[in-house]
DNA sequence: ATTCCTAAGTGTAAATAGTACACTTAGGAG
DNA sequence: CTCCTAAGTGTACTATTTACACTTAGGAAT
Protein backbone atom coordinates (compact mmCIF):
# COMPACT_ATOMS: atom_id res chain seq x y z
CA UNK A 1 0.00 0.00 0.00
CA UNK A 2 1.00 3.62 -0.38
CA UNK A 3 -0.07 7.28 -0.29
CA UNK A 4 0.56 9.49 -2.98
CA UNK A 5 -0.38 13.56 -2.59
CA UNK A 6 -0.02 16.43 -5.04
CA UNK A 7 1.97 18.57 -1.99
CA UNK A 8 4.63 17.62 0.12
CA UNK A 9 3.71 15.76 3.77
CA UNK A 10 5.27 14.88 6.56
CA UNK A 11 5.47 11.83 8.89
CA UNK A 12 3.50 12.67 12.16
CA UNK A 13 4.50 10.94 15.68
CA UNK A 14 3.72 11.33 19.34
CA UNK A 15 5.78 10.94 21.82
CA UNK A 16 5.41 10.80 25.67
CA UNK A 17 7.14 12.31 28.72
CA UNK A 18 6.15 10.21 31.29
CA UNK A 19 6.86 11.39 34.84
CA UNK A 20 6.63 9.60 37.94
CA UNK A 21 8.25 10.18 41.68
CA UNK A 22 10.64 7.46 43.17
CA UNK A 23 10.05 8.55 46.91
CA UNK A 24 12.72 6.18 47.86
CA UNK A 25 15.60 8.10 46.14
CA UNK A 26 13.56 11.15 46.40
CA UNK A 27 13.57 11.49 42.39
CA UNK A 28 12.03 12.31 39.23
CA UNK A 29 11.68 9.56 37.18
CA UNK A 30 10.63 9.04 33.40
CA UNK A 31 9.77 6.28 31.20
CA UNK A 32 11.64 5.18 28.62
CA UNK A 33 11.36 2.56 26.30
CA UNK A 34 14.32 0.32 24.21
CA UNK A 35 13.61 0.94 20.80
CA UNK A 36 12.72 -2.40 18.50
CA UNK A 37 12.98 -1.13 14.91
CA UNK A 38 15.57 0.86 13.27
CA UNK A 39 16.63 3.80 13.35
CA UNK A 40 18.31 3.92 16.84
CA UNK A 41 17.41 0.34 17.45
CA UNK A 42 18.47 -0.58 20.99
CA UNK A 43 18.38 2.61 21.78
CA UNK A 44 16.55 4.31 24.66
CA UNK A 45 13.57 6.52 23.55
CA UNK A 46 10.36 8.01 24.72
CA UNK A 47 7.54 6.09 23.98
CA UNK A 48 5.42 6.70 20.67
CA UNK A 49 4.77 6.66 17.37
CA UNK A 50 3.06 6.87 14.21
CA UNK A 51 -0.36 8.68 14.19
CA UNK A 52 -3.20 6.90 12.34
CA UNK A 53 -5.24 8.49 10.20
CA UNK A 54 -8.74 9.03 12.00
CA UNK A 55 -7.22 9.10 15.53
CA UNK A 56 -6.78 12.34 16.82
CA UNK A 57 -3.28 13.46 18.58
CA UNK A 58 -3.99 13.02 22.01
CA UNK A 59 -6.09 9.67 21.38
CA UNK A 60 -2.50 8.87 19.46
CA UNK A 61 -0.15 9.66 22.50
CA UNK A 62 -2.96 7.73 24.87
CA UNK A 63 -2.66 4.70 22.40
CA UNK A 64 0.60 4.62 21.88
CA UNK A 65 1.56 4.71 25.79
CA UNK A 66 -0.50 1.64 26.13
CA UNK A 67 0.88 -0.31 23.23
CA UNK A 68 4.00 0.19 24.55
CA UNK A 69 4.34 -0.09 27.98
CA UNK A 70 1.20 -1.03 28.99
CA UNK A 71 0.48 2.57 31.09
CA UNK A 72 -3.30 3.99 30.20
CA UNK A 73 -5.95 6.51 31.79
CA UNK A 74 -3.47 9.29 33.10
CA UNK A 75 -3.06 12.95 32.69
CA UNK A 76 -1.97 13.67 29.50
CA UNK A 77 -1.10 17.28 27.82
CA UNK A 78 -0.15 18.49 24.93
CA UNK A 79 3.41 19.91 25.28
CA UNK A 80 5.35 21.16 22.09
CA UNK A 81 5.91 19.89 18.44
CA UNK A 82 9.03 19.73 17.40
CA UNK A 83 10.06 19.84 13.35
CA UNK A 84 13.48 20.37 12.42
CA UNK A 85 13.67 18.88 9.21
CA UNK A 86 16.07 16.76 10.03
CA UNK A 87 15.61 15.52 12.77
CA UNK A 88 14.72 11.74 12.00
CA UNK A 89 16.88 10.78 9.69
CA UNK A 90 14.66 8.68 7.67
CA UNK A 91 12.93 11.57 6.32
CA UNK A 92 11.11 14.76 7.45
CA UNK A 93 8.90 13.60 10.75
CA UNK A 94 6.86 15.73 13.22
CA UNK A 95 6.30 14.63 16.63
CA UNK A 96 4.05 16.41 18.95
CA UNK A 97 5.43 16.15 22.14
CA UNK A 98 3.06 15.07 25.30
CA UNK A 99 3.69 15.06 29.15
CA UNK A 100 2.00 12.96 31.44
CA UNK A 101 2.27 12.43 35.30
CA UNK A 102 1.43 8.72 36.82
CA UNK A 103 1.37 7.20 40.12
CA UNK A 104 4.46 4.75 39.49
CA UNK A 105 2.87 2.65 41.87
CA UNK A 106 -0.21 1.89 40.12
CA UNK A 107 1.77 0.39 36.60
CA UNK A 108 3.41 -2.51 36.01
CA UNK A 109 5.43 -1.90 32.83
CA UNK A 110 4.87 -4.21 29.76
CA UNK A 111 6.77 -3.71 27.03
CA UNK A 112 5.60 -4.57 23.49
CA UNK A 113 4.84 -3.11 20.42
CA UNK A 114 7.39 -1.70 18.83
CA UNK A 115 8.92 -1.13 22.02
CA UNK A 116 11.65 -4.62 23.64
CA UNK A 117 11.94 -2.74 27.10
CA UNK A 118 10.25 -0.24 29.05
CA UNK A 119 12.04 1.30 32.35
CA UNK A 120 11.93 4.24 34.48
CA UNK A 121 14.81 6.00 34.57
CA UNK A 122 16.11 8.88 37.13
CA UNK A 123 15.81 12.23 35.35
CA UNK A 124 19.26 12.96 36.74
CA UNK A 125 20.61 9.83 35.67
CA UNK A 126 19.08 9.65 32.04
CA UNK A 127 20.98 6.95 28.69
CA UNK A 128 21.82 8.50 25.57
CA UNK A 129 18.05 8.70 24.08
CA UNK A 130 17.25 8.74 20.71
CA UNK A 131 16.12 11.55 17.95
CA UNK A 132 15.70 14.89 19.68
CA UNK A 133 14.08 13.01 23.06
CA UNK A 134 16.37 14.42 25.23
CA UNK A 135 15.70 17.97 24.59
CA UNK A 136 11.87 17.16 25.15
CA UNK A 137 12.66 15.79 28.60
CA UNK A 138 14.08 19.20 28.88
CA UNK A 139 11.14 20.98 27.84
CA UNK A 140 8.67 18.48 29.87
CA UNK A 141 10.23 19.05 33.18
CA UNK A 142 10.11 22.86 32.89
CA UNK A 143 6.60 23.06 32.08
CA UNK A 144 6.34 20.66 35.40
CA UNK A 145 8.38 22.97 37.53
CA UNK A 146 6.24 25.88 36.12
CA UNK A 147 2.71 24.34 36.15
CA UNK A 148 3.06 22.61 39.54
CA UNK A 149 2.99 25.64 41.30
CA UNK A 150 -0.02 27.13 40.00
CA UNK A 151 -1.90 23.92 38.91
CA UNK A 152 -3.14 21.46 41.23
CA UNK A 153 -1.40 18.58 38.65
CA UNK A 154 0.84 17.34 41.39
CA UNK A 155 -1.72 15.06 42.76
CA UNK A 156 -1.46 13.20 39.71
CA UNK A 157 1.84 11.61 41.08
CA UNK A 158 0.58 10.30 43.81
CA UNK A 159 -2.05 7.51 44.49
CA UNK A 160 -5.37 8.62 45.29
CA UNK A 161 -4.76 8.70 49.07
CA UNK A 162 -1.54 9.95 50.21
CA UNK A 163 0.21 11.99 53.17
CA UNK A 164 0.53 15.58 53.54
CA UNK A 165 4.38 14.67 54.05
CA UNK A 166 4.03 12.74 50.62
CA UNK A 167 3.00 15.95 49.16
CA UNK A 168 5.23 18.34 50.63
CA UNK A 169 8.49 15.71 48.83
CA UNK A 170 6.71 15.69 45.45
CA UNK A 171 6.78 19.78 45.59
CA UNK A 172 10.37 19.71 47.36
CA UNK A 173 11.47 17.09 44.60
CA UNK A 174 9.79 18.59 41.36
CA UNK A 175 10.77 22.09 42.10
CA UNK A 176 14.42 21.81 43.83
CA UNK A 177 14.13 23.34 47.22
CA UNK A 178 13.01 22.50 50.81
CA UNK A 179 9.84 23.75 51.77
CA UNK A 180 9.11 24.33 55.90
CA UNK A 181 6.70 21.59 56.91
CA UNK A 182 4.66 23.96 59.15
CA UNK A 183 3.77 26.76 56.81
CA UNK A 184 3.25 23.82 53.76
CA UNK A 185 0.48 22.51 55.86
CA UNK A 186 -0.87 25.89 56.45
CA UNK A 187 -0.91 26.86 53.23
CA UNK A 188 -2.47 23.58 51.69
CA UNK A 189 -4.94 23.21 54.14
CA UNK A 190 -6.13 26.38 54.05
CA UNK A 191 -7.15 26.36 50.40
CA UNK A 192 -9.33 23.53 51.72
CA UNK A 193 -9.24 21.51 48.25
CA UNK A 194 -8.08 18.22 50.52
CA UNK A 195 -10.74 15.65 51.90
CA UNK A 196 -9.20 14.60 55.48
CA UNK A 197 -9.71 10.85 55.84
CA UNK A 198 -10.50 8.13 58.39
CA UNK A 199 -7.51 6.79 57.18
CA UNK A 200 -3.85 6.75 58.15
CA UNK A 201 -0.81 5.43 56.32
CA UNK A 202 0.03 1.58 57.04
CA UNK A 203 2.88 -0.44 57.45
CA UNK A 204 5.25 2.43 58.14
CA UNK A 205 7.92 1.95 61.25
CA UNK A 206 6.96 4.84 62.73
CA UNK A 207 3.99 7.36 63.90
CA UNK A 208 1.15 7.09 60.89
CA UNK A 209 0.40 9.89 59.11
CA UNK A 210 -3.42 11.14 58.16
CA UNK A 211 -4.25 10.07 54.64
CA UNK A 212 -5.93 13.25 52.39
CA UNK A 213 -7.38 12.91 48.90
CA UNK A 214 -7.84 15.43 46.56
CA UNK A 215 -11.27 16.79 46.00
CA UNK A 216 -11.50 18.28 42.46
CA UNK A 217 -14.91 19.10 42.54
CA UNK A 218 -14.12 20.92 45.51
CA UNK A 219 -11.28 22.76 43.81
CA UNK A 220 -13.39 23.78 40.66
CA UNK A 221 -15.48 25.54 43.19
CA UNK A 222 -12.95 27.30 45.14
CA UNK A 223 -11.39 28.61 41.72
CA UNK A 224 -14.84 29.92 40.70
CA UNK A 225 -15.47 31.86 43.79
CA UNK A 226 -11.94 33.21 43.76
CA UNK A 227 -9.13 31.11 44.70
CA UNK A 228 -5.63 30.81 43.40
CA UNK A 229 -3.78 27.39 43.70
CA UNK A 230 -0.45 28.30 44.62
CA UNK A 231 2.23 26.81 46.28
CA UNK B 1 5.31 16.68 -9.48
CA UNK B 2 3.84 14.21 -6.77
CA UNK B 3 4.75 12.39 -3.95
CA UNK B 4 4.31 9.20 -2.63
CA UNK B 5 5.04 7.31 0.88
CA UNK B 6 4.52 4.42 2.36
CA UNK B 7 2.80 5.35 5.53
CA UNK B 8 0.17 7.33 5.79
CA UNK B 9 1.61 11.09 5.79
CA UNK B 10 -0.41 14.70 6.24
CA UNK B 11 0.08 18.08 5.37
CA UNK B 12 1.17 20.47 7.94
CA UNK B 13 0.29 23.98 8.09
CA UNK B 14 1.09 27.06 10.66
CA UNK B 15 -1.24 29.72 11.67
CA UNK B 16 -0.28 32.56 13.37
CA UNK B 17 -2.45 34.28 16.19
CA UNK B 18 -0.74 38.23 15.85
CA UNK B 19 -1.41 40.61 18.66
CA UNK B 20 -1.72 43.86 19.26
CA UNK B 21 -2.78 46.47 21.46
CA UNK B 22 -5.44 49.59 20.47
CA UNK B 23 -4.40 52.37 22.85
CA UNK B 24 -7.37 54.55 21.73
CA UNK B 25 -10.42 52.04 22.16
CA UNK B 26 -8.74 49.99 24.97
CA UNK B 27 -8.64 46.54 23.30
CA UNK B 28 -6.79 43.54 21.89
CA UNK B 29 -6.65 43.20 18.49
CA UNK B 30 -5.97 39.93 16.76
CA UNK B 31 -4.35 40.30 12.80
CA UNK B 32 -6.77 38.59 10.29
CA UNK B 33 -6.41 37.85 6.60
CA UNK B 34 -9.37 37.18 4.23
CA UNK B 35 -8.57 33.90 2.46
CA UNK B 36 -8.20 33.97 -1.54
CA UNK B 37 -8.43 29.86 -2.06
CA UNK B 38 -10.45 27.31 -1.26
CA UNK B 39 -11.38 26.27 0.54
CA UNK B 40 -13.52 28.88 2.86
CA UNK B 41 -12.74 31.52 0.11
CA UNK B 42 -13.73 34.95 1.19
CA UNK B 43 -13.75 34.07 4.66
CA UNK B 44 -11.43 35.23 7.94
CA UNK B 45 -8.81 33.31 8.99
CA UNK B 46 -5.62 33.32 10.50
CA UNK B 47 -2.67 33.98 8.67
CA UNK B 48 -0.34 30.76 7.95
CA UNK B 49 -0.25 28.24 4.80
CA UNK B 50 1.37 25.04 4.20
CA UNK B 51 5.19 23.94 5.70
CA UNK B 52 7.99 23.75 2.84
CA UNK B 53 10.37 20.62 3.08
CA UNK B 54 13.22 22.46 4.40
CA UNK B 55 12.11 24.69 6.37
CA UNK B 56 11.53 24.56 10.23
CA UNK B 57 8.06 25.39 11.76
CA UNK B 58 9.13 28.76 13.11
CA UNK B 59 10.62 29.89 9.93
CA UNK B 60 7.47 28.81 8.38
CA UNK B 61 5.64 30.37 10.62
CA UNK B 62 7.53 33.70 9.90
CA UNK B 63 7.81 33.65 6.23
CA UNK B 64 3.54 33.06 5.87
CA UNK B 65 3.31 36.06 8.23
CA UNK B 66 5.55 38.01 6.26
CA UNK B 67 4.14 36.53 2.90
CA UNK B 68 0.49 37.32 4.14
CA UNK B 69 0.72 40.22 6.33
CA UNK B 70 4.07 42.36 5.47
CA UNK B 71 4.79 41.99 9.15
CA UNK B 72 8.28 40.65 9.67
CA UNK B 73 10.50 40.46 12.76
CA UNK B 74 8.65 40.13 15.87
CA UNK B 75 7.92 38.08 19.12
CA UNK B 76 6.38 34.63 17.84
CA UNK B 77 5.91 31.59 19.97
CA UNK B 78 4.79 28.02 19.11
CA UNK B 79 1.34 27.59 20.67
CA UNK B 80 -0.28 24.52 20.33
CA UNK B 81 -0.80 21.39 17.62
CA UNK B 82 -4.51 20.98 16.32
CA UNK B 83 -4.92 17.69 14.73
CA UNK B 84 -8.42 16.82 14.89
CA UNK B 85 -8.75 13.99 11.59
CA UNK B 86 -11.75 16.33 10.20
CA UNK B 87 -10.51 19.94 10.91
CA UNK B 88 -9.77 20.49 7.41
CA UNK B 89 -12.62 19.44 4.34
CA UNK B 90 -9.96 18.80 2.09
CA UNK B 91 -7.81 16.21 3.94
CA UNK B 92 -6.19 15.55 7.20
CA UNK B 93 -4.13 18.58 8.17
CA UNK B 94 -2.48 18.88 11.07
CA UNK B 95 -1.35 22.77 11.98
CA UNK B 96 0.90 24.46 14.29
CA UNK B 97 -0.32 27.56 16.03
CA UNK B 98 1.57 30.15 16.91
CA UNK B 99 1.06 33.26 18.97
CA UNK B 100 2.68 36.74 18.37
CA UNK B 101 3.17 40.51 19.91
CA UNK B 102 3.53 43.27 18.05
CA UNK B 103 3.32 47.28 18.17
CA UNK B 104 0.54 48.35 16.01
CA UNK B 105 1.95 51.04 14.87
CA UNK B 106 5.25 49.28 13.55
CA UNK B 107 3.34 47.82 10.49
CA UNK B 108 1.92 49.05 7.33
CA UNK B 109 -0.12 45.92 6.39
CA UNK B 110 0.36 44.47 2.73
CA UNK B 111 -2.08 41.67 2.12
CA UNK B 112 -0.74 39.54 -0.45
CA UNK B 113 0.32 35.52 -1.55
CA UNK B 114 -2.87 33.77 -0.56
CA UNK B 115 -4.94 36.68 1.07
CA UNK B 116 -6.69 39.13 -0.70
CA UNK B 117 -6.40 41.67 2.73
CA UNK B 118 -5.07 41.60 6.10
CA UNK B 119 -7.00 43.56 8.84
CA UNK B 120 -6.88 44.09 12.86
CA UNK B 121 -9.99 42.72 14.40
CA UNK B 122 -10.73 43.16 17.95
CA UNK B 123 -10.38 40.54 19.81
CA UNK B 124 -14.60 41.42 21.70
CA UNK B 125 -16.10 41.71 17.61
CA UNK B 126 -14.26 39.01 15.56
CA UNK B 127 -15.60 37.50 12.38
CA UNK B 128 -16.19 34.00 11.90
CA UNK B 129 -13.44 32.44 11.22
CA UNK B 130 -12.40 29.22 8.89
CA UNK B 131 -11.15 26.13 10.24
CA UNK B 132 -10.98 25.78 14.02
CA UNK B 133 -9.34 29.71 14.03
CA UNK B 134 -11.74 30.93 16.91
CA UNK B 135 -10.04 27.88 19.24
CA UNK B 136 -6.93 28.93 18.24
CA UNK B 137 -7.49 32.88 19.53
CA UNK B 138 -9.31 31.44 22.66
CA UNK B 139 -5.66 29.56 23.32
CA UNK B 140 -3.78 32.07 22.59
CA UNK B 141 -5.60 34.84 24.54
CA UNK B 142 -5.26 32.13 27.48
CA UNK B 143 -1.71 31.99 27.45
CA UNK B 144 -0.90 35.58 26.63
CA UNK B 145 -3.08 36.15 30.01
CA UNK B 146 -0.68 33.62 31.54
CA UNK B 147 1.81 34.22 30.38
CA UNK B 148 2.21 37.98 30.67
CA UNK B 149 2.09 37.87 34.65
CA UNK B 150 5.37 36.40 34.86
CA UNK B 151 7.39 37.15 31.79
CA UNK B 152 8.13 40.00 30.51
CA UNK B 153 6.18 39.66 26.76
CA UNK B 154 4.19 42.65 27.40
CA UNK B 155 6.65 45.19 25.87
CA UNK B 156 6.42 43.73 22.60
CA UNK B 157 3.14 45.09 22.20
CA UNK B 158 4.60 48.62 22.58
CA UNK B 159 7.01 51.01 20.98
CA UNK B 160 10.73 50.60 22.12
CA UNK B 161 9.95 54.05 23.91
CA UNK B 162 6.83 53.91 26.26
CA UNK B 163 4.98 55.65 29.60
CA UNK B 164 4.37 54.17 32.42
CA UNK B 165 0.81 54.72 31.51
CA UNK B 166 0.87 52.81 28.54
CA UNK B 167 2.47 49.74 29.90
CA UNK B 168 -0.46 49.82 32.95
CA UNK B 169 -2.69 49.85 30.42
CA UNK B 170 -1.43 47.39 28.45
CA UNK B 171 -1.88 44.79 31.50
CA UNK B 172 -5.62 46.39 32.50
CA UNK B 173 -6.62 45.56 28.63
CA UNK B 174 -5.21 42.24 28.76
CA UNK B 175 -5.66 40.91 32.70
CA UNK B 176 -9.31 42.89 32.39
CA UNK B 177 -8.84 44.52 35.34
CA UNK B 178 -7.65 47.37 37.20
CA UNK B 179 -4.67 48.67 38.16
CA UNK B 180 -3.62 51.00 41.18
CA UNK B 181 -1.48 53.59 39.24
CA UNK B 182 0.79 54.23 42.39
CA UNK B 183 1.30 50.10 43.36
CA UNK B 184 1.58 49.93 39.50
CA UNK B 185 4.60 52.00 39.32
CA UNK B 186 6.31 50.97 42.47
CA UNK B 187 6.25 47.28 41.53
CA UNK B 188 7.39 48.13 37.81
CA UNK B 189 10.22 50.45 38.78
CA UNK B 190 11.58 48.48 41.95
CA UNK B 191 12.44 45.88 39.34
CA UNK B 192 14.96 48.27 38.13
CA UNK B 193 15.00 46.63 34.19
CA UNK B 194 13.62 49.85 32.75
CA UNK B 195 15.45 52.86 31.56
CA UNK B 196 14.31 56.20 32.29
CA UNK B 197 15.48 58.04 29.40
CA UNK B 198 15.53 61.46 29.21
CA UNK B 199 12.82 62.22 26.57
CA UNK B 200 9.45 62.62 27.17
CA UNK B 201 6.10 61.81 24.85
CA UNK B 202 5.67 64.29 22.32
CA UNK B 203 2.19 65.35 20.78
CA UNK B 204 -0.11 65.30 24.07
CA UNK B 205 -2.46 68.00 25.12
CA UNK B 206 -1.62 67.19 28.62
CA UNK B 207 1.95 67.01 30.63
CA UNK B 208 3.52 64.63 28.73
CA UNK B 209 4.66 61.73 30.71
CA UNK B 210 8.49 60.68 30.71
CA UNK B 211 9.88 57.42 28.64
CA UNK B 212 11.15 54.72 29.51
CA UNK B 213 12.36 51.91 28.01
CA UNK B 214 12.60 47.98 28.61
CA UNK B 215 16.70 46.66 28.95
CA UNK B 216 16.46 43.26 28.26
CA UNK B 217 20.18 42.64 29.15
CA UNK B 218 19.62 44.37 32.74
CA UNK B 219 16.21 41.70 33.19
CA UNK B 220 18.27 38.45 32.39
CA UNK B 221 21.28 39.91 34.78
CA UNK B 222 19.04 40.60 37.43
CA UNK B 223 16.75 36.70 36.52
CA UNK B 224 20.18 35.18 37.10
CA UNK B 225 20.73 36.97 40.63
CA UNK B 226 17.16 36.16 41.63
CA UNK B 227 14.38 38.51 40.46
CA UNK B 228 10.97 36.84 39.78
CA UNK B 229 9.15 39.47 37.29
CA UNK B 230 5.66 38.90 38.36
CA UNK B 231 2.54 41.67 37.85
C1' DA C 1 -2.88 86.01 30.39
C1' DT C 2 -6.11 83.50 32.52
C1' DT C 3 -8.89 79.62 33.00
C1' DC C 4 -9.86 74.89 32.05
C1' DC C 5 -8.89 70.27 31.28
C1' DT C 6 -6.31 66.13 31.40
C1' DA C 7 -3.04 63.19 32.95
C1' DA C 8 1.70 63.04 35.45
C1' DG C 9 3.75 62.22 39.43
C1' DT C 10 4.21 61.15 44.32
C1' DG C 11 3.92 58.62 50.04
C1' DT C 12 1.95 56.54 53.95
C1' DA C 13 -0.69 53.61 56.92
C1' DA C 14 -3.19 49.30 57.43
C1' DA C 15 -3.91 44.64 56.21
C1' DT C 16 -2.33 40.46 54.52
C1' DA C 17 0.85 36.95 53.46
C1' DG C 18 5.12 34.76 54.09
C1' DT C 19 8.91 33.21 56.87
C1' DA C 20 11.56 31.22 60.59
C1' DC C 21 11.66 28.28 64.15
C1' DA C 22 11.26 23.75 68.35
C1' DC C 23 8.93 20.78 71.11
C1' DT C 24 5.51 17.05 72.25
C1' DT C 25 3.14 12.93 70.59
C1' DA C 26 2.41 8.42 68.47
C1' DG C 27 3.69 4.01 67.17
C1' DG C 28 6.63 0.15 65.63
C1' DA C 29 11.28 -2.27 66.36
C1' DG C 30 14.40 -4.38 69.16
C1' DC D 1 10.79 -0.52 78.43
C1' DT D 2 13.79 2.06 75.50
C1' DC D 3 14.90 3.83 71.08
C1' DC D 4 14.01 5.72 66.78
C1' DT D 5 11.48 8.11 63.36
C1' DA D 6 8.27 11.05 61.69
C1' DA D 7 3.57 13.31 62.87
C1' DG D 8 1.56 17.11 64.34
C1' DT D 9 1.11 21.81 66.05
C1' DG D 10 1.50 27.94 67.07
C1' DT D 11 3.58 32.29 67.41
C1' DA D 12 6.35 36.34 66.57
C1' DC D 13 8.60 38.79 63.00
C1' DT D 14 9.18 40.45 58.33
C1' DA D 15 7.93 41.52 53.79
C1' DT D 16 4.51 42.40 50.55
C1' DT D 17 0.29 44.14 49.01
C1' DT D 18 -3.40 47.12 49.15
C1' DA D 19 -6.08 51.34 49.52
C1' DC D 20 -6.22 55.93 48.91
C1' DA D 21 -5.90 61.94 47.30
C1' DC D 22 -3.58 65.87 46.25
C1' DT D 23 -0.24 68.90 43.68
C1' DT D 24 2.08 69.74 39.29
C1' DA D 25 2.75 70.38 34.36
C1' DG D 26 1.42 71.65 29.95
C1' DG D 27 -1.60 72.47 25.94
C1' DA D 28 -6.25 74.39 24.40
C1' DA D 29 -9.71 77.63 24.46
C1' DT D 30 -11.31 82.06 25.50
Amino acid sequence: MSYTYKYPHYSVTVDCVVFALDMVEDELRILLIRRGEEPYKGMWALPGGFVQPDESLHCAAERELGEETGVRNIFLEQLYTYGEPDRDPRERVLSVAYYALVDINAYELHASSDADDAAWFSLSDLPELAFDHSEMIKCANGRLQGKIEYQPIGFELLPGKFTLRQLQKLYEIILNKTLDKRNFRKKILKMEILDELDEIEKDVTHRAARLYSFNKTRYEEKVKSGLYFEI
